[in-house]
DNA sequence: CGATTAAGGGAAAACCTTTTCCCAGCTAAG
DNA sequence: CTTAGCTGGGAAAAGGTTTTCCCTTAATCG
């Protein structure tokens, strides 16, 4: 058993102020002083204190500044995003925000579960969070957690809100007409619409949005097509616009990039050019299904990171105990242009 | 100004264990022991300062329990895996293991970026977490990080670890095993493998593991084919494979999921059907591919969740104080059957 | 009835840092 | 020489909890 013990690593105690202090022969209080560049002091005292905290590697114990400043510098994340794809970018640009003022994120993935939910908030409320960003892959859902009247400012990102906070939200509409404009400005005529679930409030949003520009242009508006977010149904929506009588569409505006890949995917079958017969953009810029398509896809991509710093540096300054007006502030989406959408048909 | 304040939401002072004695009529320390079990009370004194203590909503402060035991009861995840194709996974698993036992984890995405990384561990390392597990998107690459020598202990997980460090990957070979034997198993008698880069670790070793089941089964192996982990790349590789004279394939074991999705399109492009003429397996089990792909995928899952439990298991047990062998810990891939791969040939 | 012992509960130190006050010593003004 | 004022630095409280030790009171034993 005793010859066990040189197998667990022995971690070095970790210097304290008070180390600090004793060896440059002074009070704590006057150590503190001299790290914080408050106090009075001689310029060569304070420069002797701190050398030798450099020299003795000393870092402030944030626990106990926390304890004492009730400020943890820390922040959740809550999301029930479990593949990452709409939190993570989220999560880089809130991290981002955060870094440089020390704040570090705690990342909670409550999936559907209330009580998962519950336990990861107590489990942050306990910990002093400064503050709660909540976020989920679903623009007009919940998360399974209550977050009204917490002890913490809560902000949400790319989620609903409880009324009366704080959200930020992608303007999807803005997305589209970004996509609908650029096809018209291009030149095409008969845009569709192939789009996911009627019951997800961004595909009535994005279609109304669609019919407005086509007005503004002049352009024949086709009724949208609703299905699936999947691959799949981009093919049978291809199926449904160009085996009827009626005439064809030469561009195809998709709620999202897997529609768009089977958009693609089946034009190609039947033999149609992208972009040249058949132009398509998609929505959500995921670049690992964007880069993919033959040829790459043009895409709305909803800035998710600017969308996480601004979230971000709110709650910082919500922690600071500046007032922020609740409501939701819209960011603007970004048409990142490949070659899937075609040049202009004219020029 | 002063009409502004009614702006800025103001949170109620979190109770105490002070406030909890008081209400309670005993002392503090009293009121501490009632709560956590210990020292010497009678049932009624207990019970009574509980009922106080919910009633009032406490919860102890979380901060100066740590201070005081030095033991945070959080962890830091550090990646450079933006996309969290594989970190989110890992994460999930982690935070699975631990959130019951109240640790929550710090999620740091230091891309590449050792000013990043340097900058996430300080903060990490100032927060006292009681341990830091490193991943990465790539099991044979370093974090651009020095873990070594950190006051807490360190696990690896998916990543290339330090010398003498622990840590977790999954068993490439043996899933390449686990694809192939099916293959075998299935009376598949020319299988080919079309993989990544080869300077990717992970390639040469399942291609080995690959030639070992194929001879153990007394069939042809043929030259692996390595190039990149895109789509375009398992286009390719099927033209090399189905242009030559040589005798055809009748089953592809892909390097990752993308490969596959190439190859599978590629052989319907020339009209050979999967899984009958052809049978394909992928790696990775990314589920939005291999649920995408027609017919849906067969996959090789390296099972990250299970990986990421293993690792905060481990990491737990470290910070409890009980020693691990360093060293390299295997975990078992295991197959996802789809349809890609086909049913026994003769049956 | 006196002496032990056990039970119930409290005081205080400890964790580490920040900040407010205060004191001693010195200089300059009156 | 006295007094006011400044300078450099320290003592102590605060933040919230846990834990060790101690004290008081009641109960048990001889």
């Amino acid at each position: 058993m005793a010859s066990d013990d040189q197998a667990v690593p022995v971690f070095p105690k970790p210097v304290t102020l008070r180390d600090v202090a004793a060896r440059a022969g002074v009070s704590v209080a006057t150590a503190s002083k001299a790290l914080n560049d408050q106090g009075r002091m001689t310029a060569e005292t304070r420069e002797r204190i701190r050398e030798t905290a450099r020299s003795l590697g000393f870092r402030p114990n944030s626990l106990a500044q926390s304890l004492l400043r009730r400020r943890s510098f820390t922040v959740g994340l809550l999301t029930n995003d479990t593949y990452g794809r709409f939190s993570l970018p989220l999560m880089s640009g809130i991290s981002d925000a955060l870094v440089d003022a020390g704040v570090s994120v705690f990342l909670c993935n409550v999936e559907e579960d209330p009580r998962l939910g519950q336990l990861h908030v107590e489990a942050m409320l306990d910990k002093r969070v400064d503050g709660i960003i909540a976020t989920g892959k679903r623009i007009d859902r919940h998360l399974p957690v209550d977050l009204s009247d917490l002890r913490v400012p809560v902000i949400y990102a790319f989620t609903q809100p409880d009324p009366d906070a704080i959200a930020f939200v992608s303007d999807d509409a803005g997305g589209a007409r970004l996509a609908v404009e650029h096809f018209c400005r291009l030149g095409r005529r008969r845009i569709a619409h192939v789009s996911g679930p009627a019951s997800f409030a961004v595909v009535p949003s994005r279609a109304q949005a669609y019919r407005d520009v086509l007005e503004e242009h002049g352009l024949p508006a086709m009724e949208p097509l609703l299905g699936s977010w999947s691959e799949a149904w981009g093919h049978e929506a291809v199926a449904r616009l160009f085996d009827g009588g009626a005439e064809k569409p030469d561009a195809v505006f998709c709620g999202n990039d897997q529609i768009a890949r089977g958009v693609i995917d089946a034009l190609r079958e039947r033999g149609l050019g992208v972009p040249n017969d058949v132009g398509v953009i998609g929505f959500d810029n995921w670049e690992i299904v964007a880069e993919a398509t033959r040829p790459p896809l043009t895409s709305v991509d909803m800035n998710l990171a600017a969308l996480g710093r601004e979230a971000g540096l709110t709650l910082l300054s919500l922690v600071g105990g500046k007032p922020a007006a609740p409501g939701i502030r819209k960011l603007p989406c970004r048409l990142v242009v490949r070659q899937s959408c075609g040049h202009p048909m004219d020029g």
